[in-house]
DNA sequence: GAGTGGTCTAGACCACGTC
DNA sequence: ACGTGGTCTAGACCACTCG
C-alpha cells in the first residue's frame, strides 16, 4: 500500500539493491527507460529522474542513445605519485588503453597563456588523447606543450607516456607540479569524446608542470568521468 | 526564427551571459521557474532541465523551495597545507563561520572501524559541524574521533579548529594524513544541512589523520557543495 | 526499420518557506 | 495564504544506434 508513495524512491532503492547485491554486474545494461516505466508503473520522466540521481551517485552511467549501464568500481588515482597512467591502472588489475585523438599547433590563447605564465605570443602544441579503462572511455586529456621546449615531438608516438618521453628525449625531469581539481560540467568536445551528454558533471583537473630548471614546460587538462575515479593522496609522500 | 530551436540551449546561454556579464550578481535570486518558463515560452520542465545543467556547471545553485541563486566565486582549498579553515577563508577575503550541529558518542560502526583500522569494538565521538562562507552553508563536516585519545574533549568549544585543540590540549601533532576525493551524491542528512536536494552531486573528502607516533587518531568526512570549491595542490609543498 | 534515449508540451497536486 | 520548487501524469516527436 505504501508502494505508490514516492515512486522514484522505490525504483532507486530496487536498482541500488540489485547493483549492490551483484544481480546487476558492472558494464551490464539496464532495461530500457520505457520498460522500467512499465515495470514500476511510473512515467518515463520519473524513471529518468531516478536514473539521473543514481548516475550522480556513481552507480550507473549512460551511453548516448544506447542505454544505461552499471558502473565498474572506481580506480584510485594518486596525482602526486610519479606513476604512469598505464602502470597505475594495471597495478589495480584493470586494463588501460590510450588513443591519440589529434594534435594541433597554434598560438597560445589567453586562457592558456595565463596558466603557462606566458607574456608574449607563444606557439604551443595541443594534444588530445582519450584514455580507456576496461574498454570504457573514462578520461579525456588535453596537453598544452610550449613548442620551443619540445622540438620535433610531433614525430614521436604520442599515445605513450608523455612524462617518459619528456625525460628520454629532452632530459626533462619534473621538479614540481600544481593541480587544481574542479567539479564542473563537460564542455562539448569532451562530452562527445567520453560519450556523455554535454553539460553533464565531470571532474576537471588542471595540472601545470615544471622541469628541473623550475620552468613551466606544459600544462594538462584532465576530464574524468566522475564515477570512474577516487583521487587518493597521502601527504607523507612527497614524490 | 531560430528561436524555437532547442529552447533549453537558448535560456542557458542567456542566463550564462547575464551571470558572466555581472548583470546577475553572486547570491542574487533568479526569476522563478514559472516566470522563466513564460519569459522563454517553454515549459517548466524545460526550464528545470536548463537550470539543472547550469547548476552542474557551478554557475547557479538552488535552495529548497526558495529559489535559484547565482553562485559566488569558488574558494581555493589546499588540503595539504596546515592552514585552518577560518584562516584559509579569510586569506581569500571571504567570511567563514562554523556551527556545531551535534555530538554523539557510540561504538564505531564497521564502515568507520575499517577506515580507522580498528579491530575491536571501540568507542568513538562523532562531531557534526556545518561551515559557512559569506553566510552560505557550503561544507558539512563529520569528525570521528577515537575516544580514548581525547578524554574530556566534549567539554571544549567544538566550533573552533580541531587541529589546534588536538595540539594544545593533547599535544598531538599531525604526522601524516590520507585523503580520498570522491565525486558522488549527498546522503540525506548532509543534503538537509546544506539545504540541497538529497541525491544531488557533491564532493566528498575522506581524511584520515595520524599523530606524531604514527597512530590513527581520527578521521573526517567533508561534503562540499561542488560549486563552492577548487581543490588546489602543489606537490612541492610537503608541509 | 526498430529500439533507444533526448527533448518537449500542458497541465496537475504536494511540501515547504515566507510572510 | 501565497509563492516556491519537487514531483508527477500521459502523452508526442526527434536524433541517433544497431542489426
Amino acid at each position: 500500500m505504501a508502494i505508490k508513495k514516492d515512486a522514484s524512491k522505490n525504483i532507486k532503492e530496487v536498482l541500488r539493491d540489485q547493483i549492490n547485491g551483484k544481480l546487476l554486474l558492472p558494464l551490464q545494461k539496464l532495461p530500457s527507460e520505457r520498460e522500467l516505466s512499465e515495470l514500476f508503473s511510473i512515467t518515463r520522466i520519473s524513471v529518468k529522474s531516478a536514473l539521473d540521481s543514481l548516475e550522480i551517485e556513481g552507480l550507473i552511467y549512460r551511453e548516448d542513445r544506447r542505454g544505461w549501464f552499471v558502473s565498474p568500481p572506481r580506480v584510485k588515482y594518486n596525482p602526486l605519485s610519479r606513476c604512469h597512467f598505464h602502470q597505475m591502472i594495471s597495478e589495480q588489475e584493470r586494463i588501460a588503453e590510450t588513443q591519440l585523438l589529434g594534435v594541433k599547433s597554434m598560438m597560445a590563447p589567453s586562457s592558456i597563456a595565463t596558466i603557462l605564465a606566458l607574456s608574449e605570443l607563444t606557439p604551443i602544441h595541443v594534444l588530445e588523447r582519450l584514455r580507456y579503462i576496461d574498454g570504457r572511455a573514462v578520461l579525456f586529456v588535453e596537453n598544452c606543450l610550449i613548442s620551443e621546449f619540445f622540438p620535433d615531438i610531433l614525430s614521436e608516438n604520442l599515445a605513450q607516456s608523455l612524462t617518459t618521453l619528456y625525460e628520454k628525449k629532452y632530459g626533462f625531469k619534473n621538479s614540481r607540479s600544481h593541480f587544481d581539481f574542479i567539479p564542473t560540467s563537460a564542455p562539448e568536445h569532451v562530452a562527445h569524446a567520453l560519450n556523455i551528454r554535454p553539460g553533464q558533471q565531470i571532474l576537471k583537473i588542471c595540472r601545470v608542470n615544471y622541469n628541473q630548471h623550475h620552468q613551466i614546460i606544459d600544462c594538462e587538462f584532465e576530464y574524468w568521468r566522475p564515477d570512474a575515479v577516487i583521487i587518493s593522496i597521502d601527504n607523507r609522500e612527497s614524490f
